[in-house]
DNA sequence: CGCGCGATTGAGTAATTTCAAATCTAGTGG
DNA sequence: CCACTAGATTTGAAATTACTCAATCGCGCG
């Protein structure tokens, strides 16, 4: 079966850029990858040998406390990359899940394709700097809206940012984004 | 006025190797400074020239909001680093202040001199990719206590991992760095 | 039509905040 | 060495916020 890229070098072009030649190359390191509704990408336990990037669909990545409540690290839709990152750095074991919430296309990159992507473009090492720089960024963000705001402005504040996102996951699962209960934010989207 | 590079020098060496040569280099990008306790290495609204690394002293992140209440995003004190990413890889205004908690000797590296030294020198440039990737996995981590963990549990935690700092700072900026108030915490402390 | 999941609603409870006052501590100057 | 002061910490009461638990509602799908 064929896969066309070219998505994929769309979305290397938003950071760097690229020639015919360098982005074939690049290409040949990705492995592309459908799942299902409802499967998992990283499994709790499992060795992590991938970062993804996401072509097409949603994921979650969350962890479980011993009640089983769910609380979700992040959501991965078209554009967004997703793996433990902690296991997958480390060549380790995940300590979370990741689970498809539709169909999904990724483009898995091994931690050793990653590195020779690196060495052999330039510009690849670059674009993962340039990425590393904004997640981390936008990780520092997150914190400090949890620690100032409410639950009332968060929601409001991930409404305005993600609204295609609020049409494609239950109000639960933003409440385990948010760190509310989900009674507490029915009660906050009803104003 | 003569500064000793050599702590600078061991904790580059805790990431990455290097020989003489390279590190005589490589210590010319960076600008040793130090300050007096409440002194500013960041001001919100001034632009952001440095990352700093912490050789000696401790210094605090934060913002704050209307009502003056403040939010700690991030401790340094010795081998860590310090500064307003957003702003400094952006180049960018200050949208937080950053404060000496105590008498501090850091070494500024602008981002000029970043990317100077991650051209001329390839291990430094694995040594910030390293960083950063732990900084991101760590800030993961937080953000998932944030969601996951009661107040008494990141208090418990927070003094397992960092007991030092207890000793450093005062309990009120404890507490606005876990996101409880002052008063909360002080009952926390008290069992 | 009925099942099942997700969302909503309400009551009671637990945790945390705010506000105010009292206490403690470290450093200063007499 | 002591008294004084500023800042930090602790304590308590009242108010707020969010949580849990349970029941109900709404809707899509077989």
């Amino acid at each position: 079966m064929m896969y066309d890229s070219s998505a994929l070098r769309a979305h290397l072009e938003q950071v760097v850029q690229l020639d015919d030649v360098a982005f074939q190359g690049i290409a040949q390191h990705f492995q592309p990858k459908k799942l299902r509704k409802q499967q998992f990408l990283v499994s709790k336990g499992d060795r992590v040998f991938n970062d993804h990037w996401v072509e097409k669909g949603l994921a979650k990545a969350y962890i479980l406390d011993q009640k089983g409540k769910e609380y979700i690290l992040q959501f991965a839709y078209e554009d967004w990359w997703i793996t433990d990152y902690k296991a997958y750095f480390s060549q380790a074991v995940a300590e979370m899940w990741i689970e498809c919430l539709e169909p999904t296309t990724v483009w898995c990159l091994s931690l050793e394709h990653r590195g020779q992507v690196c060495r052999e473009w330039h510009t690849m090492a670059n674009f993962f700097r340039i990425k590393s720089n904004r997640g981390y960024v936008a990780l520092q963000q997150r914190i400090l809206s949890l620690l100032q705001d409410t639950a009332q402005e968060r929601y409001d504040k991930l409404l305005q940012k993600y609204p295609t996102l609020f049409q494609r996951v239950s109000k639960t699962q933003i409440a385990a984004y948010l760190g509310v209960s989900r009674e507490t934010l029915s009660w906050l989207s009803n104003k």
